[in-house]
DNA sequence: CTTGAACCTCCCGTCACGGGAGGTCCTACG
DNA sequence: CGTAGGACCTCCCGTGACGGGAGGTTCAAG
């Protein structure tokens, strides 16, 4: 198994290259950091690639195509022929990594397609407000970053577009009912807002994290309470800093909804939190479920 | 909305890189390709970066996260503030893009899936064996190239996992009953074979392009036809080249089948093909359904 | 012997930054 | 007033996996 298997037919590196359907400045890449070498040289110096080295040619190449770095591969393809275990933690965190990618994905295609989407609605909207809209994308971005960004992306993909389509709408009317009681000055002791502040609740704490998280821990690291209590935290600063900006994209989409209609509903509804005896302290009511360019 | 909005604030780098959530080198990297800089220096050359400024960044990180290159972003933020069209039109491309990495990373981690499989079937499987499926992978990477690839595992991807099950089970039953004949004599001409023969042609062709790109072209600018023929040819010179490995591969995991039936079987139903009065002009039978490490 | 294709080495460029060296500037504290 | 230490400056090399060109040598066929 080791030379001599009976084929001993030479290739040149324009044969190699044809044969492998790779090019030949990558075989020169190759030879140069020492991954696939010409076992031998005609007294020219020209290259002649072995059946040997045709088959670690391969190999590379199969490896290179599920994600391995150059690196990677001249690791394992060092190792003695029958250790496997190093291959195997490779490929699995190969596949580790292009579930994150998916994950990524797809909500880069949902970003993409609404925003092709509003740009077709109105066939030639105000560039000034599209130029806010994508602002304010970055900025969520900076609030909800690295692994932040993918358990919600992660989260909002298991529930389904037509789910959190429904989420939306609630949520939305629950604001509308909140500005009702502010606008009629209802104290914030009252019942009927005390419910409408637990009912905000439950459902922010269902849009950080999903049921599936506070179950079965199982492979994630992190426990849904901290990932949870991070995001709070992310939505309670990126409020802060930019609320008014956010509530005037938002308005702006809600025909019944006034720029300032959010502050003071969140205002409110903050006051109403922390009126409750057995409140956590000081939560802020987090963000609006994050729009995505829709 | 040129300059003076009322807010004349300025920010040191390291502040806009806190603000942002971008590093301080990217800053200075978009400043040196003139991308993002900065409004004013003071006196010592400090950069003092203006809230047009900070808008900027913003739109530039969003753009980025929508995948766009710096040279991209450039391009449609010097444009006149009303003509959104190129955006528009990056952004679809953006899309599409997206939608052909998803393709290929579906079928990276089918892959990656599979082997992993059949790495953990057999604890410590024969890594000769292993290492041989690797190489198979790649020959067949090499002969299915570039949009080859994709429309054969977009294709994959809208039979279905199950489905895809079926059409090999049926696939290799067709291959058992074929041996049958072959072995048993059977001449070509038996209507019997060319029965076979006709149904394998047929299952040939719909894996090769599905239902749907026959009826409707829309938006594929090739031809259900030719891209069909490109695979048959793909398959035919894979089968040429390689048969005898491949067909090693495919019996290794089929208990009944030895690794020269598939050659003969092949060989077989060429001539019954060829013998069949309307056929086409030494159509090759292509090669089995891709395996991909399973 | 010639000619053109194939091959060789060397080196610069890609893309979006990361990181370090070595120096200047700003601010707070003793 | 001096100084410490942090923030900032410019310059330049490195990344990964090659692409591509320059300029020269070798090979195979006529």
């Amino acid at each position: 198994m080791t030379a001599d298997d009976g084929d001993d037919r030479r290739w040149t590196i324009g044969e190699l290259a044809e044969a492998t359907g790779v090019t030949i400045r990558t075989l020169y890449h190759y030879d140069e950091i020492g991954l696939v070498t010409a076992g031998e040289r005609t007294p020219a110096g020209h290259r002649r690639y072995t059946a040997d080295d045709l088959r670690r040619l391969y190999r590379v190449r199969a490896l290179r195509g599920l994600g391995l770095s150059l690196e990677e591969i001249a690791d394992v393809l060092a190792r003695p022929a029958d250790d496997l275990t190093a291959l195997r933690d490779l490929l699995g965190a190969q596949l580790a990594a292009a579930e994150r990618r998916t994950v990524r994905l797809e909500q880069l295609k949902d970003r993409l397609g609404g925003l092709l989407r509003q740009l077709d609605r109105s066939v030639m909207p105000d560039a000034e407000q599209f130029m806010a809209t994508l602002e304010t994308l970055s900025v969520y971005d900076a609030y909800f970053a690295g692994d932040l960004r993918d358990h919600l992306a992660r989260h909002r993909a298991e529930l389904g577009a037509d789910r959190l389509e429904r989420v939306r709408a609630e949520w939305l009317e629950l604001v509308r009912e909140i500005r009702g009681h502010a606008r009629a000055g209802t104290p914030v002791g009252d019942p009927r807002v005390q419910d409408l502040a637990a009912r905000w609740q439950a459902m922010a704490a269902g849009l950080r994290i999903g049921d599936g998280e506070r179950i079965g821990g199982g492979i994630r690291e992190e426990t849904g309470e901290r990932i949870g209590e991070r995001i709070r935290a992310a939505g309670e600063a990126l409020w802060r800093d930019h609320g008014a900006q956010i509530s005037q994209e938002v308005a702006r989409d809600i025909d019944w909804l006034e720029p300032d209609d959010l502050p003071a509903v969140f205002a409110y509804l903050r006051r109403a939190l922390d009126s409750t005896p057995a409140s956590t302290p000081a939560s802020a009511p987090d963000g609006a479920p994050e729009k995505d360019g829709e």
